[in-house]
DNA sequence: CCCCAGGCACCTC
DNA sequence: GAGGTGCATGGG
């Protein structure tokens, strides 16, 4: 096993609790098994799990926080997988100076300030987004834990066996049945015909290729995937910053705080919210304004403690 | 019993 | 292309 660590005086602030508890990614999970069920328990600096196939062989990351930097134990060399990952090279200073201030913005950023938006592995975040539709945050973590387990190619680390996300083959072969077995609901279908498209040759990476209205439009040819769901997928994995997902939450959001940018469809209101957040990172305010608004009226989170 | 959850596919018109 | 409707599952 190896071992390492990552100071974050060059990062920048960072605050890998907000980044990875604050529904942008599901493919992360807490090792005190509190597995994000009650979002309300903030610990600190907790370790935190996830596996990887950017090397030739599937890995286990295990990361937490702790006295200024990031401690990790893999399978493999974890620095470059984190860097990437959690976007430690992310100025977040610069990001912050463009992006307007108002009352909303202003507090949401200074409340969870260190926050990263994710870069998540393409196939999987587009997996994971599918099951996110009309369903608890809690749940599409557990969703994507049975597709592990189920699925997933097994790697021995800590003297225990975890499972890698699976792969596009690996999902195709599922059955629809199956993964209705997994609670997956109607969006089985959804999920299985997607691995299909990608195990065929189609990916969600092509669509780096296009301007971002472009890339959105590109990733809904896949099934179970429209305009929201695409959003999410251009902005937590393909490193489209500017794109910000309407979803309910932040539909809410607009009509109490920003009610002349809802153009009553969704290509002009996104066009409205972005240029209203700051056109360039657009999806970083509003990954600000999710986590803030979703957890108003809870105590304020214990950041980690440096 | 109700309603809702980081929506989408499918069908009309 | 815009607008309605059905959809699985679990929790409050």
């Amino acid at each position: 096993m190896k071992r390492g660590t990552i100071a974050l005086e060059d990062t920048g602030p960072f605050d890998l609790q907000s980044t990875l508890e604050s529904g942008q990614s599901y493919l992360w999970w807490r090792e005190d098994g509190n597995d994000f069920q009650d979002e309300s328990v903030f610990g600190g600096n907790n370790w935190y799990l996830t596996t990887t196939r950017e090397r030739k062989t599937p890995a286990v990351i295990r990361v937490r926080q702790y006295d200024g930097q990031l401690e990790w134990e893999s399978t493999i060399d974890a620095t470059p997988i984190l860097e990437r990952r959690l976007r430690l090279t992310d100025d977040l200073n610069a990001i912050r100076q463009k992006t307007p201030t108002d009352p909303l913005i202003d507090t949401a950023f200074e409340q969870y300030w260190g926050m990263r938006i994710v870069r998540d592995p393409p196939f999987p975040s587009l997996i994971s987004f599918i099951c996110s539709a009309q369903m608890h945050v809690s749940r599409i973590h557990e969703m994507q834990q049975s597709l592990r387990e189920a699925y997933g190619t097994p790697v021995s680390f800590h003297n225990e066996t975890y499972y890698a996300y699976p792969t596009p083959e690996q999902l195709a072969d599922a059955t629809e049945v199956e993964l209705r077995d997994l609670s997956l609901g109607y969006r089985a279908p959804y999920v299985k015909r997607t691995a299909e498209m990608v195990a065929e040759g189609t990916t969600p990476n092509e669509a780096r290729e296009y301007p971002y209205e472009d890339a959105r439009e590109h990733l809904t040819q896949f099934v179970g995937v429209g305009d929201k769901v695409a959003d999410c997928v251009l902005l937590f994995a393909l490193d489209f910053l500017e794109a910000v997902p309407l979803d309910t939450w932040i539909r809410k959001t607009i009509a109490e705080y920003y009610p002349d940018c809802d153009r009553g469809n969704y290509n002009e209101t996104s066009a409205a919210i972005r240029e209203r957040l700051g056109p360039e990172f657009a999806g970083y305010t509003q990954t600000y304004l999710f986590h803030y608004l979703r957890h108003a009226g809870e105590e304020a989170p214990v950041g980690p403690i440096q």
